[in-house]
DNA sequence: AATGAATGAGGATTCATTCAT
DNA sequence: GATGAATGAATCCTCATTCAT
């Protein structure tokens, strides 16, 4: 009679390096979900627990709780950049893009309230004011003369105006509020979309 | 099994009743203090420490986390009331009124970003909804024919974005943001001051 | 704002998975010890620092404090119910083995009062309501016709009576007045001895 | 123009003297019942408002806790004991008022388990003790040769093994069991009342 | 490389008790 | 003599973080 281990001891799947990229991408992911619906003070092991994996895990790719919300911002960084980067990119485009993310992510919501002193975990705050830069560079280089936001700074307050317009409503409000808030602010944006989408 | 204070020492003075009122005032001031240097979720311990008064007597006042917010927004609230209901009111004044409380009151910035959904304490959501529409009505009032954010539904949301232009820089920053973020949506505002400052 | 263990320090030792069904059963007999000295309302730290635990084992195996006392509970319970199934048992046999429990375990006293309006720690009552079920079918499966305790309820009801007896006195006493409540009964018992002790 | 101080200001009266008999006998009153909705842990506070006085008016007749509980059971064992020095008195009667009380006291019940180890308030232990002793005095100058419980101390361990049956059930089952006890134990009691009732 | 148990500090909340008025 | 606010210790409970396996 041979013997096969039973489900109870049969350990935990090991599936090699392999399994650490899609770990990483399914731990950010999960933590993209649980921000959106319990805020950026959630509970890591619920979003471990999400990801489907150990707290140990979440440990292994992100040093501390900073480090896991930078990640999830990261990448809204990284599409706003590649939407600039774009051969046919203009500014409308590339602002669409950001609407996009900005309605889509409660934890890029606010990404662009870099300096507040208060009430984030410590480490995400310094991180964020380095990624709104990335944002303010891929903005300027599409910023045409005479538009109406003529000096990067007033783009870049626009940007956090209409983040304070989409911050708090649900997922279905923010993409009209935002639209309406570009229209009070008198800038033309392209399709609400992701780069790419 | 139950407390034995074990201090049979001496014993913090105990002013009396007309102590209450004090108190009171002093944790709403410290609660202000305390929300904008450390957020919204600041421990409730550092509020009675920096107030003067023991743990106990804030839950005497409050009954829970949501009830100290709600007393600092409502004190906001309250003056922009004031303010709209004075006699020489007019829309730029009381726009000026409600600015100087957005910069100068970490809590009540938000308060407009009512319908939130995750990541406040329960109940200041609720009680926030209903302070907002009373901003609401109070700017309404004073809205004229032919204004540019000619509905009040404009005006909420351009009120929303002033506050998001305000969120996360320090104090010294918002007031300049404020009028900035106004002068892009074309709407006059009048000197950024408190009600009967 | 959230946690910040401070202990960069040297940490207890952590002997893996290994330890938590070793755990579970330190807590359980902990809170045995701490249930018969303290009564049941005594605190919950105690019963992890007498087992030799923090206290967030204590939470990972019981979600609150009636499962703890359920967890003591239910082994009296499956004690008596083993008795009951043994072979040779008969019904003087079981009230020996019940009335063992009864002496040696100040929680399982007063379980059979379990329609008990106050006092107790919600969900205790719940839960103990139908243990004491267990045992009275337990019982009654051994209940011979033209016994004293004829009726079913009557069992249960001397059950209680004898449990009145022995809460209180010290542990040395309660055999004795077990013993001699169960005489004014007119009921015989057996050893007062654990099952297959 | 007389004044007249409005409600707010008007201090609560004073009665003088007369008032500190009935704030007592009103304190009694309130902590039996509160025993008998929330146990003998229930807060001190709840007991002083439903009372109708202030905290300190508590501490003022009572120094502790223990003492609360202690005027409660005062007052029980004093009825069983003036039901003993009736004239007409006999076991029988004095039961029945002694079963009164068990059924209609949550804090009495227990009484008799005077050595208990552990929960009870310090001092409330103490002084059960020496309450229990002047029951066993009533009950014994009554106890007639050749009754089935002839020893004192049967007695004694019958009256617990009766508050046994009763702890746990709502009041209104509780003479039922009561009787259903007594009788299991072969005892004849006389009509369940208080004492003059 | 993953798991998930364990630790233990921190923050919330509740009362017993004191005391100015 | 009464009131009820204040104090603050104790307990509950929740996580961030570590680590044996």
């Amino acid at each position: 009679m041979t013997q096969h281990p039973t489900a109870e001891e049969r350990r935990p799947a090991n599936d090699g390096p392999k399994a650490a990229a899609r770990n990483r991408a399914a731990l950010v992911a999960a933590a993209r979900e649980v921000y959106a619906e319990h805020g950026l003070d959630a509970p890591l092991s619920g979003i471990a627990r999400r990801a489907g994996v150990g707290q140990g895990v979440l440990y292994r790719h992100f040093p501390d709780r900073a480090a896991v919300a930078n990640a999830v911002l990261e990448e809204n960084v990284r599409e706003v950049e590649q939407a600039a980067a774009a051969a046919t990119a203009n500014l409308a485009g590339v602002l669409g893009v950001l609407t996009w993310h900005l309605t889509e992510s409660a934890a890029f919501i606010g990404l662009l309230h870099a300096d507040r002193t208060g009430g984030r975990p410590d480490g995400v705050h310094a991180h964020a004011s380095a990624l709104s830069d990335r944002v303010a560079r891929s903005l300027r280089g599409h910023l045409t003369d005479g538009h109406r936001l003529g000096a990067s700074d007033d783009l870049m307050l626009a940007v956090a105006m209409v983040s304070g317009a989409v911050t708090g409503p649900t997922r279905g409000e923010r993409e009209r509020r935002a639209l309406a808030a570009w229209r009070l602010l008198g800038v033309e944006v392209g399709p609400v979309r992701p780069f790419g989408g």
